[in-house]
DNA sequence: TGTACATCAGTGAACGCGCGTTCACTGATGTAC
DNA sequence: TGTACATCAGTGAACGCGCGTTCACTGATGTAC
């Protein structure tokens, strides 16, 4: 709002400031952003993006990118301060769930069926790739330990990471399925625990 | 194709029509569906849907509807069979993921977010809340009869449906991360005894 | 069975709109000497 | 420290496009008598 220094001909940070706003026209709403809609609210001639993206997927990728790197590093945090996996997995359950709430629209985005191949975006690919080798390092911390009796990483990481995903889903999207009463947090917690104790219960 | 038998002034069945088209037109790939494009697909006038939908929202809302419902009798067919919650459960999963993947464009329509409030269209609600209804039944059973064991059928449902709804949903949007040796049925199965065993552990 | 007429289900031209993108441009900045 | 010039980061007008929707219309169908 308040920090615009004597707005110069340079902007200065333009790319980033693009950035941060079609976050926020994101979240304002309407399922589409528009690159003109986007120069608009942030005060700029509507070619001005081009200097910094070649079209407006670039844009998305780029969006979606950091959205990646930030939940990343919101996940690497929480699971850092847990001793062992179960509680590893629970942090990462908390902060995975609790970001998609947070960025609902950012969140569909970087989960949504992508338009070009990601291929392409090498950053992009690497940023969710990390997500998912988070997971599975989990797991088959898990495995090693002998807390999760189980022998394939993959299968796991699958199974948990989909209990997680399917609730921030459903919690962002169908938020009328998901009852007034139930408290999001204690939902998760549940969520962990039948899977942790499944686990446990599974190979006798 | 060839059921085009001899398309007189009056089409006949021109909604129904422009329904299956439509869900066509979603599979093939473009994120957005177009009145305009949906008519040409069809032979139609541009302006002849609006005899059939009063707008383009009603034309996506109806879509859904149908989508519900068909997934909704899916399922109900596939749980008439099994004899206990726990091969329910897994009859559901399997029909639930494998609808999903069998029909993806139309299940992120279904589950995606919804434009207008959809406190306006009573008969895609009662969709969903029958969709919904069927979850909780099976948990409600299953702790009835004290295979489940937990005390309440609506934070059990959500976490159950949380896993294959996630499932689902990682399995079409994020087709990479979703590596390839994996076989989804059995991934599928895993996720129902990983839960079933849960709950069994849980109480003791 | 035949005719009159209301109603239903299409047509086709036209509207205004916002969009992504291109182009030739200009003002600001940084660097070499 | 001062000047010349290349480069960078914006501007503003314009393009063509497909879209949702409206309007006045016309052909087909169904019903009453």
């Amino acid at each position: 709002m308040s920090d615009t220094p004597t707005r110069a001909y340079h902007h200065g940070n333009l790319r980033n400031e693009l950035l941060d706003t079609a976050e926020a026209q994101l979240a304002a709403g309407s399922d589409e952003l528009s690159l003109r809609a986007l120069a608009r609210a942030v005060g700029v001639s509507q070619t001005a993006p081009y200097r910094h993206f070649s079209d407006k997927n670039e844009l998305m990728v780029a969006l979606a990118t950091r959205g990646y790197q930030q939940l990343l590093s919101k996940l690497k945090e929480a699971g850092s301060a847990a001793e062992d996996p179960e509680s590893r997995l629970r942090a990462f359950a908390h902060t995975y769930v609790n970001y998609a709430v947070a960025h609902p629209d950012l969140f569909r985005l970087m989960f949504g069926p992508m338009e070009k191949p990601q291929e392409d975006y090498p950053e992009l690919r690497q940023a969710m790739r990390d997500t998912y080798d988070l997971v599975r390092a989990i797991m088959r911390e898990g495995m090693d330990q002998g807390v999760f009796e189980h022998d394939d990483a993959a299968y796991l990481a699958n199974a948990g990471w989909s209990g997680i995903h399917g609730l921030a889903t459903l919690k962002i999207d169908t938020p009328e399925l998901f009852e007034r009463h139930i408290d999001l947090q204690r939902q998760i917690d549940l969520g962990v625990d039948i899977f942790v104790s499944g686990l446990r219960k599974h190979a006798d």
